[in-house]
DNA sequence: ATTTTTCCATACGCTACGGTACGCACCGCT
DNA sequence: AGCGGTGCGTACCGTAGCGTATGGAAAAAT
């Protein structure tokens, strides 16, 4: 996590966002240090004050940029092909439950884990999450389920992927990759 | 979370490793600090260092203490008359995602985002986990599914309670009662 | 070429917290 | 009564981290 620049311009705003993000998902809010981050750009906490009113300034900005992104990604993942929907949330599971976007998840469960001791990040996640189930939920309507399953359907899908990054058994099993599939076609079928 | 005693007996080690928990699911482990702990009881840290070495002590003692408590309650659930099986699946979901219960949930979760950052807590998440869902599949193997079947089916079970406690819907829906009962057959049944 | 603005370094104060040293009251035992 | 151990209070040190004040260099504007 060394973003040091050599010989490299300024530091504006984002880039101390997103130092920040990556710091989250490594450490959680806990690691969240404007000095720690400082040392990371190689810069000294004046530079953070200059930026940023405070910490809890930077704190703000962070769940601002992640909430934007999570909408822009969740719009991208769910407006698609008339025929495609069952794939594409195929897709949506897989990408969640991955061992690549082990960054992604790890920002999503630091994400939760600070939602869950901050009111304002709690409603933030809040906000995402609804937009994710109706989303997913439009997916599996246009899969000619009916508009209550297709919400059940929707919570199981994402309770599962967060879920299923939550659980600490034994990955390396070979029959894993297999168990998913169970899983993910149990979720989505008839 | 005020534990104080009114002219009260002494503190034993047992005393301060259940006061660390009950912050533990209020705050997670970054709220476990010696001093507070210690205005918690209304005792200065003192107390503290006479029944600990340091905080890496109780720390330790907090998660074997939480382990042990698990692998208890895991064998309790799934100790079950022959017949009841599926009653009894419906039972553990049930509990993880109710709303009573929220500091055992709130415990959960704050010991799997402690082990994200500790790899000594990860192994003992990980023997938790896996003794869970080794338990989980008997009850499944003994409903008459496929061995694999129903190891898929366990890993189901605990990644959806997980992941839906770590969700931030709204659940003062009115059908929200009914969706759960649909992703829990969905779950145990043919 | 000056002046102004931008961005960062340095130095400082303050608080929270971990850990240690030591003192002291109380309690059971002989 | 005296004595040792138990359980806790008090005082202290060291460090990490937040925030502020101020200075200075370099780029941009004039």
């Amino acid at each position: 996590m060394n973003r040091e620049r050599p010989n490299r311009t300024q530091l504006d705003r984002n880039d101390w966002i997103e130092g920040a993000i990556d710091v989250l998902a490594e450490q959680g809010v806990a690691g969240l240090r404007v000095e720690v981050l400082a040392k990371n750009f190689g810069v000294t906490k004046g530079s953070f004050y200059w930026h940023f009113k405070d910490r809890q300034d930077l704190l703000e900005a962070v769940v601002e940029v992640w909430k934007e992104g999570r909408l822009r990604d969740i719009e991208k993942q769910t407006t698609v092909a008339p025929g495609r929907e069952l794939e594409q949330i195929h897709h949506v599971i897989d990408v969640y439950s991955a061992v690549r976007n082990r960054k992604g998840i790890s920002i999503e469960l630091a994400v939760r884990d600070w939602a869950r001791h901050d009111a304002k990040v709690n409603a933030v996640v809040e906000e995402v999450d609804t937009y994710r189930l109706e989303c997913t939920r439009r997916l599996f309507v246009q899969l000619g389920f009916p508009d209550d399953e297709a919400r059940a359907r929707s919570i199981l899908v994402f309770a599962y992927v967060f879920g299923h990054s939550l659980m600490a058994y034994d990955r390396s099993q070979p029959k894993i990759a297999e168990f998913k599939r169970w899983i993910a076609e149990r979720i989505t079928g008839r």
